[in-house]
RNA sequence: GGGCGAUUAGCUCAGUUGGUUCAGAGCAUCUCGUUUACACCGAGAGGGUCGGGGGUUCGAAUCCCUCAUCGCCCACCA
């Protein structure tokens, strides 16, 4: 089999995932082993790849592969979201673009639009995961509106509210005007803005005098319904009872007296607009103030707006302060910088709003969550400052509006059978709504035709909230198999962006549910940005199109790029540099690769050289085993891929084949050969969860195998106890080549010129890696002596003394100036070191091991400087 | 306005309970190198008073106080 001599990303990455997928590797049925799951992070179900994506899903595939790989029955259940509001919008823009207008369709016209939206883009998202090796199990792709989520969702609606928790009522609620729907407090998104402060003048009735109140909204005096000022201001005592008059529409409104009003702002007078403020809100219920809404749906003025009427907010605002100008109603204005509410959605600017609306009770519902992740720690949030976040919000939860002005959705499942407030049903199916309606009712002549469904549909947050538990039909059939068998799940991979939407109800829901956490860690990563710490957005254009990427440094060098630089839980300054460092990573492991099966092997003895590397290779490979368990243990994905990095470029590549290498021509003996190939296998295990595609290629390549000997479902290497002496000891033996390597880079020597080595071991340092210090330096004699060596070239490792004899290559001033320098430092480095020792207090109060280390480091430090000073009476003679 | 987190080499970041290996890694930079796996490479080198200022301690990147800058979350000041 001959190996080309480049890594062809392209054809690997369509081959194995082929493979994979047809020997069905990445799905998971229940049996004997332990489970590891996962539930992917819905994606919109129209929505295309980002860099978000990829890198939160890379992360998740690293995760799943490396539980395959340690034994576990390893589930990534992956599937859409059908995001109302994101979709819909988007659908009510293809029909406006093709002259259509939503109003004009009804419910099932418009969901027929939906579903074939859906149908055509839905799932493109999951195509393209696919090239970046994610390892779902495919079989098990959910859809939020998959008849048995919906199901699911629509079931918990009605045990919630039967529980009581779920009810309806008339609040003020967040609206956007561009969508047409309420939104969660979660949804509205507050941004400073430059806005003007406008000082308008009331008429005080009966009298000549006026009042003004300072406003940013000028085109809400026409829902006045009372002025307000604070009644421990004696500006405006004299005001007791009256009454003022709100310009334009000459509306009669009490003046109020309330705490609530802050006296230094404005003027200290206050208007008070109930429909359109949630503050006014609750000052007109605690005042009895009449409610005045002078908004359409679309934030347009109705028909209180008087002649303004079917005109814009934004506009009536312009033009409405240009004739209280005009009237003289304008005392002045100001610029001022207020935070406004817009749609996470829409960016829409949100109106306050008072509607008739269904809310969720969260506040004992949140309690089980809180003591979770605060008190019992059965749920981990990494990185753990997000317990904070956590904390405050579900410490300071509010009831959670769920209902939706939108089509797109799960309709909720309450069913009129007359006008009154309380004549509805909440039931599964209409046909139960009618059973239940005429025992509540008494009347048996109700028919289904009587029974009229709300027409709001559910946040999309209250279906996902059950997602652990419904793609496993956790919420239907409670007890099925591979629901007991697969949750809670294992790890969460999301951003903190959704924590409160989605994580934490989660987690609500678990409880609520199973009385058990949905999952035991949840890994929060970062934002990716650009370069220049701006976030990526399709707006600013800054974000690479992932598919390119993919294209161009292939999948396994994009996913090392990006995991290089995602610290835990820190935002990724994405450069695609990173990725092209992927892909010489890539090249490096392959071409290791190749020059190891390039090797024409013997059955010659083994060299000790070799025998010595593969022992400190094993032991290296150990410890860098031991450290990734580590950083996987703590979510430190990028360090555990910087260890294997480190392992495999420095050690494996560039020290452990440079030691086995045969002579030119020469063949390698079959016991070397066969343990680089084991070591090159065991990296490969490794570096799989990162790079997939490559190492399975390179796997593949070393020798046939059965599909169920693939390395996707290979064995994790096994963690054994780590010999630090041979690491310590090759330590001082790579020291030792490097001095060497330094000299001959001074003096100009060839590698392929032998020299010789003459030590002085004052050391008593092992001879164990001789051979190796003889290969890797091209030594021709490496002998001991007992003292310096005239005419030598000189350097020191601790406080051992190494010559490499030089005819003629001395130059004596060189070496006394060198000599002299390395003397100073370590007499510098005594003289701090004694300082520390005859310091009374630290000798009495420090550990004795850390006096001990001090000690330790003086008797070195003194060793070498007596070294140093022969070598400098040699060199002066 | 409240809270949280950051600030360490040119860049991105490690640095656990204060004390060997505490000032590190990767990248970038510079020098040298056409050694037959790889120039997507190899061998070397330079580079930081750990944001400023106080304090605690025998000893501080690490603990405390304070200031500065940046980021994030939350909050109804018109």
């Amino acid at each position: 089999m001959t190996i080309p001599s480049q890594f062809d990303a392209k054809v690997a990455e369509q081959k194995w995932y082929d493979y994979w997928m047809k020997n069905n590797y990445f799905h998971s049925e229940p049996d004997q082993r332990q489970p590891y799951t996962i539930v992917i992070p819905p994606p919109n179900v129209t929505g295309v790849l980002h860099m978000g994506h990829m890198l939160n899903n890379t992360i998740q595939d690293v995760l799943i592969r490396r539980a395959r790989l340690k034994g576990f029955n390893a589930c990534w259940v992956p599937g859409t979201d059908h995001a109302s509001i994101a979709t819909e919008a988007k659908v009510v823009a293809k029909l406006k673009a093709e002259g259509i207008n939503k109003n004009d369709l009804t419910r099932e016209e418009f969901l027929k639009h939906a579903w074939e939206w859906t149908d055509k883009y839905g799932g493109v998202i999951l195509e393209q995961l696919k090239k970046l090796g994610a390892s779902c199990d495919w079989e098990r792709t959910k859809f939020t509106m998959d008849d048995d989520m919906s199901a699911s969702v629509i079931r918990s609606f009605v045990d919630l509210y039967n529980k009581g928790l779920i009810y309806r009522g008339y609040r003020m609620v967040n609206w956007d005007p561009e969508a047409k729907t309420t939104l969660s407090d979660e949804e509205v998104n507050y941004e400073e803005r430059q806005g003007k402060l406008y000082y308008l003048r009331y008429k005080i009735e009966g009298s000549e005098d006026y009042l003004t109140i300072a406003t940013t909204r000028p085109e809400t005096i026409l829902g006045d319904t009372a002025i307000c000022v604070n009644p421990n201001d004696e500006r405006y005592s004299h005001l007791k009872g009256k009454k003022a008059i709100v310009p334009i529409v000459n509306r009669s409104i009490p003046i109020i007296f309330d705490e609530y009003v802050d006296m230094e702002f404005g003027t200290g007078c206050l208007k008070v607009t109930p429909a359109h403020d949630v503050n006014d809100k609750e000052l007109g219920e605690r005042h009895n103030l009449e409610i005045i809404d002078i908004f359409n749906d679309d934030a347009t003025l109705n028909s209180f707006g008087l002649h303004y009427e079917g005109k814009d907010r934004f506009t009536v605002r312009d033009e409405i302060a240009k004739e209280l100008e005009a009237a003289g109603h304008m005392e002045k204005v100001e610029t001022h910088i207020n935070k406004v509410g817009t749609s996470e959605r829409t960016k829409a600017v949100i109106e306050p709003r008072l509607s008739d609306q269904w809310f969720l009770k969260m506040e004992d519902l949140a309690k089980p969550a809180i003591k979770a992740v605060l008190e019992t720690e059965e749920v981990k949030l990494y990185p753990k400052r997000f317990d904070n976040t956590y904390r405050h919000w579900m410490e300071n939860i509010r009831d959670w509006n769920i209902s939706r002005q939108l089509w797109w959705g799960q309709q909720i499942p309450a069913y009129y059978y007359g006008e009154g407030k309380e004549d509805f049903i909440v039931a599964e199916t209409k046909e139960q709504a009618l059973e239940l309606a005429k025992a509540k009712t008494g009347n048996n002549a109700l028919t289904v035709e009587n029974l009229k469904q709300d027409p709001d549909a559910l946040d999309t947050w209250f279906s996902s909230w059950l997602w652990p538990m419904a793609v496993f039909g956790g919420i239907m059939n409670p007890d099925n198999e591979e629901f007991k068998y697969y949750y809670p799940t294992n790890d969460l991979v999301t951003g903190p962006d959704i924590l409160f939407f989605w994580v934490a109800r989660m987690i609500v829901a678990g409880y609520e549910y199973t009385g058990e956490k949905p999952f035991n860690n949840v890994y929060l990563t970062g934002l990716v940005r650009d370069k220049q710490r701006r976030k990526m957005s399709k707006s600013l254009g800054n974000s690479p199109d992932p598919l390119d990427l993919i294209e161009k440094f292939g999948a396994d060098g994009v996913r090392v790029g990006l995991l290089l630089s995602a610290s835990a839980g820190n935002d990724i300054m994405f450069d695609e540099e990173l990725c092209n460092q992927g892909k010489a990573f890539s090249n490096k492991i392959w071409n290791a690769f190749r020059l190891i099966k390039g090797w024409e092997v013997s059955d010659t003895e083994q060299p000790d050289h070799s025998r010595k590397a593969v022992a400190w290779y094993e032991a290296k490979l150990q410890k860098t085993l031991a450290e990734i368990e580590d950083h996987f243990e703590k979510y430190r994905i990028s360090d555990a891929l910087m260890a294997i990095y480190k392992l495999v470029w420095d050690d494996f590549c560039s020290w452990f084949l440079e030691m086995i290498k045969p002579a030119y021509q020469a063949p390698i003996d079959r016991v070397t050969y066969n343990k680089a190939i084991e070591m090159l296998e065991n990296n490969l295990k490794l570096l799989h969860p990162f790079m997939p595609f490559l190492t399975e290629e390179i796997w593949q390549y070393i020798t046939e195998r059965k599909p169920e000997d693939a390395l996707i479902v290979s064995e994790w290497p096994e963690l054994k106890a780590v010999d630090n002496d041979i690491i310590a000891g090759f330590d001082v033996a790579a020291e030792v080549i490097s001095g060497i390597r330094t000299i001959r880079k001074d003096k100009n020597i060839p590698f392929k010129d032998a020299i010789s080595l003459k030590v002085v071991n004052n050391d008593n340092t092992s001879d164990y890696f001789d051979t190796v210090i003889i290969k890797l330096g091209n030594i021709d004699t490496l002998e001991y002596v007992s003292d310096a060596v005239n005419g030598a070239l000189t350097f020191r490792v601790k406080s051992n003394e190494y010559f490499v004899p030089v005819a003629g290559a001395i130059n004596v001033e060189e070496e006394i100036a060198k000599l002299t320098e390395e003397l100073n430092y370590n007499k510098g480095f005594l003289k701090s070191v004694q300082a520390k020792l005859s310091n009374e207090k630290f000798v009495n109060s420090a550990p004795e091991k850390v006096v001990a280390m001090e000690k330790q480091k003086e008797a070195d430090a003194l060793a070498k400087i007596a070294t140093i000073e022969q070598s400098l009476a040699a060199l002066a003679n």
